[in-house]
DNA sequence: ACCTGAACACCGTTCAAGT
DNA sequence: ACCTGAACACCGTTCAAGT
């Protein structure tokens, strides 16, 4: 491995280590052992551990902003995509959501690169701003939420494959909780039941736009 | 202070701790120092460093627990309430929402107690029960995604108060991006919008369940 | 049963010194 | 400009030994 250490592959590497062994894996030591230096070298290319996870942050960000597809005519498609891709991401890397959400992003130009575009289109299709700004906010709270909780289950599945297993839980459960012990037999994937998730969220949004601000029909010039 | 350390008191402590100082703070040496013994007397009363983290955790939804009023006649309401509570319960410690949510709750009779009595109500109102667990996941979800946003927000204001100020907000989002500046400026208190929020999600539980499942009209008997 | 002292293998970070 | 060696003030955890 050449050793012409940079910023990018300083955080490149960070993600790597994040993958193969956590968060609690992300130490500056084993960072500088993968990238065969010595630990103080990794302060010439950022300020510090919390620089480093800003920048990792922000790399995924990025990522997530070029697989974003451009605004398409119906608002809740952008909002879904957006979700989708949002999840995705966050599923990609190992404690992903933990690491990843409530980040302090150190590219302000990003943001406006994904919002900007979902504002002008959707207030172009009738939605006021207030509403497309607490669209976007509702959307990114509940796949934030959604996959914390999604890949702590995942993880500690992995971990321990007793811990979620049904048998062990309706053991654990007790004769007087009927209902949720029968909750916990109907969950289906975590798939079906994200985007059924989703969907209820797309049609609170939908509900509060239709009844407070129908769209202009569009007149036509003639 | 008297001597005789429980786990009880060990987890309260570490609770204050997480307060003071914030959950990097909450270390193994400055509990022990803050209970007036030496770090491993801690080991005889918790496996580990996570056991206690579990503790803390599953102590706070006790709290929830406690506070929950007893379902209404409105799940509507039910679901408020719910909401509400974790918030609150979220944001009454320095990174509540980061250090709660997810987390591994060691006691599962405690999540019985919650949950129950909501299927229970909500199933008799003419709710499947998997309109029901879905409802308490979706609010779930947006909730710890709301509050993990919110506080980082909250939190870092203190520490950098430039970091969210609108005027250095607009300073750096250059002349291209007049519809994300304006969100920023329509933004109202963090109170008025999780209530908008919550309203936009209850609204789509509303929007499936009227669609899907209209529920029986009451019969009287004469 | 409950706690301490000493030790182990780690952390993030600084800084003078090297090239 | 970029990196190392040595050091500092910390971590979580174990374990023999004390009471």
């Amino acid at each position: 491995m050449p050793k012409g250490i940079t910023r990018e592959k300083v955080v490149e590497a960070a993600l790597e280590l994040l993958d193969d062994k956590g968060i609690e894996g992300v130490t500056v030591r084993a960072l500088a052992e993968r990238l065969d230096v010595r630990a103080p070298a990794l302060y010439w290319h950022l300020r510090n551990k919390q620089e480093l996870l800003d920048e990792m942050s922000t790399t995924v960000l990025r990522r997530i902003a070029d697989e974003l597809p451009p605004p398409g005519s119906d608002w809740r498609e952008d909002l879904a995509a957006y979700a989708r891709v949002l999840r995705a991401e966050y599923l990609r890397h190992r404690d992903g959501a933990r690491t990843f959400s409530g980040a302090r992003v150190s590219d302000p130009e990003l943001v406006v690169r994904v919002k900007e575009p979902l504002y002008q289109s959707w207030t172009k299709a009738g939605l006021t701003l207030q509403e497309a700004d607490d669209a976007l906010d509702v959307v990114v709270a509940f796949v934030v939420g959604f996959v914390i909780e999604e890949q702590e289950r995942l993880q500690s599945a992995d971990a321990d494959p007793t811990r979620y297993s049904l048998a062990e839980r309706d053991a654990g459960l007790g004769e007087h909780a009927p209902l949720t012990k029968d909750a916990g037999h109907l969950r289906d994937s975590s798939e079906e039941r994200f985007e059924r998730h989703l969907g209820i969220v797309l049609d609170g949004l939908a509900a509060r736009h239709v009844r407070r601000d129908p769209p202009p029909r569009p007149r036509r010039t003639r």
